[in-house]
DNA sequence: ATCGCACCTGGAGCGCACTCCAGGTCAACG
DNA sequence: CGTTGACCTGGAGTGCGCTCCAGGTGCGAT
């Protein structure tokens, strides 16, 4: 197998139909081959590369950069090092997301035990022991 | 100390002023004080909700669902449970943020290393050993 | 007195990333 | 031969979360 119908690309890459197109569109996905129909036919290249966008799109890269990603993705072996350069400071901002998202948790899981504190401290005399018995 | 003025709260809490008329507006920062001449004052008690919201904000919770949190709090006591559930379901999507990130990281590494290993391959010929020598 | 400045209001506008729509084509099925 | 269904196009519309704007006010410094 190696082609595959806008549905089922659509299935197995995640991307809907009309996010497909609008990625042809702006240029991400670079002239989809076309059947006697004039209907898209998507190769297995065009999914590894759909999957690629797809990390880069849910770690966060804005469209613009994944644009000129796939620009240099075109442009042959000459923009290795640029490609590189690109991926490594988006790995970079990956790590700071992490890191922010850790540190903000730890508030998250502080507020938690406030309020774990406040609903034990006002058990006692209320409810006779109802719900929530054993861990 | 214990007031600010807008411009102030904006500094310290890293929403623009315009933001903070928003939140005001919307109803997640429920009527905050005015002095004689109509203009907001800030007390602590407002920067550390707002830094609450931020929190929430910045690990992706809808503004709607701050919202809702925010009539929560404002509900007292009563609402502690509901309060506890909702930032509990919040911390587990930060979580899958978290485990969905580092999947995400692992294939933007493989993808550096692919890159690195096709410019080592690049050099035998070219470059007589210029830069990038030890390490 | 008047200037500049930080702030006020209601409402319009914006950027991003899609998402939807109307109207049309083609292939296959009954 | 008619209908269904997946797909096509260009372009308009949407939702979110701000951000900007015009026009105005009050206060301290010059």
């Amino acid at each position: 197998m190696s082609s595959y119908s806008p549905g089922e690309t659509a299935e197995k890459t995640g991307f809907s139909i009309d996010t497909l197109r609008y990625y042809e569109k702006i240029g991400l996905l670079s002239e989809v081959a076309r059947n006697a129909a004039g209907r898209r036919v998507f190769s297995d290249d065009d999914l590894k590369w759909l999957s690629m966008l797809r990390c880069l799109r849910e770690t966060g890269m804005p469209i613009a950069e994944m644009l000129r990603y796939s620009e240099l993705a075109r442009g042959g072996g000459e923009t290795v090092e640029e490609r590189l350069a690109l991926l490594q400071a988006h790995d970079e901002r990956v790590e700071e997301q992490i890191r922010r998202l850790r540190t903000q948790q730890k508030q998250i899981h502080w507020k938690i035990g406030l309020y774990r504190d406040s609903l034990s401290e006002e058990t006692p005399a209320s409810v006779p022991a109802a719900a929530s018995a054993s861990a």
